[in-house]
DNA sequence: TCTTGACTTCGAGCGTACTCCAAGTATTAC
DNA sequence: GTAATACTTGGAGTACGCTCGAAGTCAAGA
């Protein structure tokens, strides 16, 4: 699958695709004789572990971190398992952040809708 | 209240409280008649706003949007609406996103639990 | 009154995550 | 073979959200 499939099929720049295999986010994919990328199923499966991780807000660098872990061969399942961990930990942390902001907003726009209707406000600061 | 108690009430740097109302994200805090800032209730509500946005991930503009069309006054309720729906929306979608991610982590989460026991990871790929 | 430490503004600097550009190579269509 | 298009690398540039530094002002205690 050549760059240009891969970005369409995940609605990401090549750029960026480039940018995740040289910073090390992904492992280096694959290339024909002419040394142009060439995805195969396993680097797919990379790229779509990277933009679920990123789309969630996780850092780059964090990726980074267990490309390398996984590079290192079986003697790293401990710490990669320590850092999957982690990184649940912050994703669990940024859900309720989510969740409270949402119910601020429902509240906030239920007020709104009132006034909207009447042209007043309910008793209120911002 | 002082800056510097603001600060610690939040967990958020007193540059960060000047760079919130400098850039319009929180209207003007007022201030002792010497020009040094001492919020009363109002000031920390919106500051407590602006937190609770920014902490789950909305952009600083949404809020300065926000803070100006309050400034505005009451002809622009439908507008504050919308904006406040709109936001709304990215974050059920940034919820979305989190609960896949984290799924994907619990999964991943199991197998090295496994794999640290075994010293061996279950068929597969990243 | 003087000193000390916290406050002020303004502008510059930084970290993260892309995003774009230049110069060159590869592939496809004719 | 040649043109057009898509790819390559390396490095520079950009957007966002802070974060820091400099130079000066304010306020509470000795």
């Amino acid at each position: 699958m050549t760059i240009k499939e891969v970005s369409e099929k995940y609605g990401i720049t090549q750029d960026t695709l480039r940018y995740y295999e040289r910073v090390g986010m992904i492992p280096t994919v694959s290339r024909t004789a002419g040394g142009i990328r060439n995805y195969n199923e396993t680097d797919l499966s990379w790229v779509e572990l990277a933009i679920c991780m990123r789309s969630a807000g996780l850092p780059v660098e964090a990726m980074i971190e267990y490309v390398k872990l996984y590079q290192m061969g079986d003697s790293t399942f401990a710490a990669r398992l320590q850092l999957l961990q982690a990184q649940r930990e912050i994703l669990l942390e940024q859900k309720k952040q989510v969740e409270a902001t949402i119910d601020r907003l429902n509240y906030k726009i239920a007020r709104y809708q009132l006034a909207v209707e009447t042209g007043k406000l309910s008793w209120d600061k911002e």
